[in-house]
DNA sequence: AAGACGAAAGTGGTTGA
DNA sequence: TCAACAACTTTCGTCTT
């Protein structure tokens, strides 16, 4: 039980010297039950296909075998049916390959018409492999991990238990379990990079977010500007040491209470814009305010606000 | 010529009566 | 439901490098 603790997760061997392509970072992380290598800062997947090279445990009980045997896809909350039911191949082939005769062809159409029925059975059903279909390449575009799509799953479903899908189309819903999922995670997506890869726009996200926020009894911490930082800092090819004094600003910021009713993605640019002029690492106000997706007034005025209250002097 | 700065007017969303 | 309001944007002119 306890070596098992150890197996799935977080084996960094070989790791330590590869870099985040998304922030720089060297957070790296290995999840075997997925396969994937992801970032641990800014929930990029740097890798898939990974070969699970855990050890074959040998069980002496059942309680072991249970624990120990890996057989079988994973369970996923973004399948509608959790990945576990049965599926009846399309192809008119027996095991040996030898296509079946035309009475065997018709009665397998049946069979697996039933199937199809009896995994898609009710319409919530339906509206589910739908949904998650659609978090699964909104996920996909913007490269998010596997964890942040399951969580947005688990929102999707608890959405539809709770049926408050009525009039809302299910993209929409779709976008916002994945933002909730995101800003769960601590990886936040702004409301517009959702938006960029979805129909569905900007406010309309925003309000059914709200919406699901509310009625699922969802807390979110408002977002941190520092959560911002590592993505915002790689998208400039900024060093990490500009990263590190970035946060160290925003932290003091954050005390001093200037971020309160403040948009997080303009102070965090502007947190990253001192702190890259500081350390002759100079970028245009333009450039950052592209990449927060805020413009440069913003930027401004929030840097200005930092360094009047932080007592910081550029140059 | 490009970037930084600031003023002023406009926009969308929240809040409180 | 409406108006007040703060944050943010847009636009544009001026100053600095």
């Amino acid at each position: 039980m306890e070596e098992l603790e150890n197996v799935g997760v977080d084996d960094l061997d070989g790791l330590e010297d590869r870099k985040c392509p998304e922030c720089g970072c060297t957070r790296l992380v290995r999840d075997y039950d997925r396969a994937e290598v992801i970032c641990a800062s800014c929930g990029l997947v740097v890798d898939d296909h990974l070969i699970d090279p855990g050890p074959e445990w040998r069980a002496f009980d059942s309680e072991q075998r249970e624990q120990r045997q890996r057989g079988g896809a994973p369970m996923t909350y973004t399948i509608h049916d959790k990945g576990l039911s049965t599926v009846i191949d399309w192809r008119d082939k027996d095991i040996y390959g030898t296509s079946l005769k035309p009475s065997r062809r018709s009665q397998m159409y049946r069979l697996r018409k039933w199937n199809r029925r009896a995994r898609m059975s009710d319409s919530s059903d339906r509206n589910l492999s739908f949904a998650l279909a659609e978090i699964d390449r909104i996920a996909a575009q913007l490269r998010l991990a596997r964890n942040v799509k399951e969580a947005a799953s688990m929102v999707y479903r608890r959405t539809v238990e709770k049926k408050l899908i009525r009039g809302r189309s299910i993209e929409s819903v779709a976008a916002s379990a994945l933002y909730v999922a995101c800003r769960q995670l601590s990886v936040p997506r702004t409301l517009e990079e959702i938006a960029s890869v979805t129909k569905v726009d900007k406010k309309e996200i925003g309000r059914s977010y709200r919406f699901l926020a509310r009625e699922l009894g969802i807390k979110l911490a408002p977002t941190s500007p520092i959560d911002y930082v590592p993505r915002f800092a790689s998208a400039l090819k900024l060093p990490g040491k500009v990263q590190a004094m970035a946060i160290e600003i925003l932290s003091q910021a954050i005390d001093e209470g200037l971020t309160s009713g403040r948009g997080p993605m303009g102070v965090a640019a502007a947190a990253l814009y001192v702190s890259a002029v500081m350390n002759d690492e100079q970028r245009t106000q333009r450039e950052v305010a592209e990449v927060a997706r805020v413009t440069e007034v913003t930027v401004r005025n929030r840097y200005k606000e930092i360094i009047e209250h932080l007592g910081l002097a550029l140059e």
